[in-house]
DNA sequence: GATGAATGAGGATTCATTCAT
DNA sequence: CATGAATGAATCCTCATTCAT
């Protein structure tokens, strides 16, 4: 907070405008690695700054505290997804497509960026006192979104008439749940597989309707 | 501090045989609380010492470690998971039933042992160095008895023919991500009613088979 | 705040109920001498515990902070002094006398205890949000009754009449001041003397009163 | 590593000669503001800079160290304090006002200069190495000034004849500790009056005269 | 001269674990 | 077996100082 006089110069070194946000953007990427990799509690900050040639106190420079870092990862993570799936689904009109496009670059991203998911398990784990982790905060603030979507799906008669909360909970969950299997156990199949079965089950359910015994919901 | 008579006695003070078990279980129940309470790190050993009203020692005398103590807890609640399940289904026959039966108890049970969601949590974010997280051992272990089950369900053609493990992915994503999301965001309807709609699409999918443009998938 | 029943006694090691107190002590001296031997913020706590012969975490096992430890050595001077001048002005019933022997009690005390000094210093320098440092709590503490005290000299004719606070405040001032000097520069005269001095000026003044050219205060 | 005409006017801009000392003298005041409101150690050269609009290297081209600033804010002090005192004493010519003078001139340098207390406590916490502190290097200085006064007023028959150095030893420690007690513990009168009193003692003591009760010193 | 980003030594504090009684 | 005082390795963070521009 030192600098005031935005425009006029003093004598003096000139300053790199930019600097400081790549600066940002270095340390940032250092700590997510490191982070993901030992987790929250093993990762030393020295390491962060010897991974990327600074000293210590740099990384201070730029994050007030450890903490900070560490959300300020998180919360860059969360915004690249977002950007990710927006990027895909914004001009896509087909809302079947739509939905098969968004769960796969949705799972995409998380194979790409298989640390992100190794970094909302550790914030879950170290911020208890946070009220809401971080990706739940995203999740709702997108959530409207797809609500209005599937209402209209169901308006048009493409999708069963049912509780549109219904569906946003189950495709989330099952979504939620793949990426944490896929990272914790493996994936055994290809990406575009995977979301291909998924969707298979959420789009016409397990049972073979061609059978009379099949079992009816009330 | 008085006595108190197990079995057959000898002269002298009766040792109470089942005291070590006793303390054991104690010492792991308190220790799940603390460790969920204030996850892993956060949890000292001298509280949960505390929380029982004994010295830090004697928890030492137990469990030769920290880790190995926070371990035990979550095998404990493995365990507790694995027979609440077991108990439930094992005399049922109707396969469909089965599965409801299933799927409810597993949502009750993290229903009623949320801190055991906490729990799993701290595994993963703490023990990365562990081939495979606890649950996920686990889910190894009582997948063949229903891979088997879901391969009747096909045969009998009450189930769509499909290959089984894109069944079970499907059903144990869609649970790992409930419990998750139940757990940190909260759970808007009863158990009950959740389990419906998570079998409602799981059984039928969302899409209105009556609607002839409604998407196949090839 | 683990001990909850005092008497009955469980098994375990015997609480030796004396060892709390004497390493207060012993932590409290060796942490008066470094702190007046190098100050507050050049003083390690671990050499605290090094003069000790303890580790570093003992010291925190009696005190929560270096700053309580700190302040609690303060607390331990304050009490010293106050009985030390209590001790031989209690049974002193000659006023004049008494003046004389709890100023000399006084000077003697930080005579012998030079370091009381610095820490009076320090605390000064380094805790400047404290409301009142402790050696003015003290004062006010012990203000009344040498105002009685100084009351009654008066009334006996033995004291001029002047307001009593003006005899406090410049007695008061005139043995700080007195303290500090001889702790910064030295005393070049014996404790006694300068206690003489003190008083001779005290008592009578400066000017010659046979000149009667002497300055009368208006 | 351009020419720099200090007298006879080149081309461009003109070279303010007076920058260097009022840079100086501005740090100076700033450094002086900062040490006395946070104290030596919590004191930032940061915020010395914010607090001038200045980088941090900027003081480090006026002053080596931190700690060089610091001590030459105290003898900017100290310089100030002497040449206030000289100033009101030099032209009087009655003793005994001029101790009054001089006295209240004392008083009111530090009622003026409240930081200048918290200065000369904070160098003697924190430069407890150095021999002498400035402030004890001031008072011999001009020590010898005082005691030729003070023998003369004896030899006058003015004051009591008793060594030189007692009255000024009494008078000094009754001023410094004054000093320290304003500032800790506020004062409750005017400065006029406060110096009244101190002097009223110091001239005539305390005891009634008219009282033959009145204790005989030796 | 001025600037301010980078540096890294320095020190307080925590807490799992040990072990004498 | 229980106890709890003692231990000391592990780490975050601060901030005076440097120096390239």
């Amino acid at each position: 907070m030192t600098s005031s006089t935005p425009k006029k110069r003093g004598p003096g070194r000139p300053r790199d405008v930019n600097l400081p946000a790549r600066r940002r953007e270095q340390i940032l990427r250092s700590a997510a690695d490191q982070f993901a990799r030992h987790g929250y509690r093993h990762t030393d900050v020295q390491k962060i700054a010897d991974q990327l040639g600074v000293a210590k106190g740099t990384i201070y420079n730029y994050f007030p505290s450890k903490r900070e870092l560490f959300l300020a990862a998180v919360d860059q993570g969360i915004r690249d997804l977002s950007g990710s799936i927006q990027a895909v689904t914004v001009h896509e009109t087909d809302p079947v497509k739509m939905i098969k496009i968004g769960v796969t670059a949705y799972l995409a991203f998380f194979d790409e960026h298989p640390n992100f998911v190794e970094l909302l398990i550790q914030e879950r784990a170290e911020f208890k006192d946070r009220t809401k982790p971080t990706y739940f905060q995203h999740r709702e603030a997108s959530v409207d979104r797809w609500r209005d979507f599937y209402r209209d799906l169901i308006d048009q008669g493409i999708v069963r008439d049912m509780p549109v909360d219904r569906i946003l909970d189950v495709i989330n969950n099952m979504l939620y749940g793949t990426i944490f299997t896929n990272y914790h156990a493996g994936r055994s199949q290809s990406l575009e597989q995977q979301a291909q079965d998924l969707l298979d089950v959420f789009f016409h359910g397990i049972l073979d309707l061609r059978n009379p015994t099949s079992p009816q919901e009330k």
